[in-house]
DNA sequence: TTGAAAATATTGAATATTCAACAATTGAAG
DNA sequence: CTTCAATTGTTGAATATTCAATATTTTCAA
């Protein structure tokens, strides 16, 4: 049975936050290199595939809900990164593209990306990572 | 190596961030039974030790910013969850107490807390989570 | 002791996010 | 077919967060 007066620092809910503001802040430093936000970068990896993703499927892919992606969209298509295209299919949808500057951009935000990844895997370890992935992977699912 | 192309889902800060945010959200579906954000119950919990913890600490300990933290104990302050104290051995720092109220509250919150733990205690298992738990914790503390 | 630098908390302006309402389109039941 | 509900995306107002500047107090070196 779960103890009421844990410390905040055994809970779950709070490791995880914990850990993922430390990892997040590492990599939003790489990534202010190019001057662009995380999340931005996540768009246009999801978009890097070429295929046209709708705003909603986006928004689930990034984890933003959807006023705060139109908003962010609106910036992104003003520096020419993304572009909309409304479905042929469904005209209530939008899809979105990677620009060819977009992808340019993505590229070096892999490597700035992959760089801290690399990095994790020195001072934590490869088995630690690959272990805490798979638990990751697996809680998630379990929340389904 | 790390893959440069790997999908964003391979990523550890992507992980990280989809299964905080998931977590995230289900404490903040019962915690929103008492009307309270999860930053608040952090709050109070760092707060039911009965000593005063300076701003700052707060800060650090419950994950959120200066400016934002003093902001939110306006608000705590207002509802006389907590209260602020000068330090007298230090009269830049403000020492925080929790109230009765506070307490009263806290524990509510406290039970709601540990209903999501055993929750996931079931689904997940009780080696999965442990472990980890372990692993958030090593990841951490590797990260400074 | 004094004066400059560091530490602590708060404030206000700028920015970002969220909530609720809306508009447009599609789906589907009668 | 027609109409009503559901889906999709955006907007504007309300709210929250962040950044930079400020005020206060302490520390510490000269």
């Amino acid at each position: 049975m779960a103890k009421s007066n844990a410390p905040i620092t055994e809970h779950l809910a709070y490791l995880l936050a914990q850990a993922n503001r430390e990892i997040n802040r590492q990599l939003e430093l790489r990534l202010s290199k190019e001057g662009v936000p995380v999340e931005q970068w996540r768009i246009l990896k999801v978009l890097s595939d070429g295929d046209g993703h709708s705003m909603g499927e986006l928004a689930d892919a990034v984890l933003l809900n959807h006023p705060t992606l139109t908003k962010m969209i609106d910036r992104m298509v003003s520096d020419t990164l993304v572009y909309r295209v409304q479905d042929p299919n469904d005209r209530r949808k939008v899809l979105m593209f990677i620009s060819d500057r977009g992808k340019v951009l993505c590229k070096k935000l892999n490597s700035l990306a992959v760089d801290q990844e690399e990095h994790i895997l020195e001072s934590y370890g490869d088995k630690s990572t690959s272990e805490l992935k798979r638990l990751l992977e697996s809680l998630i699912d379990s929340s389904n």
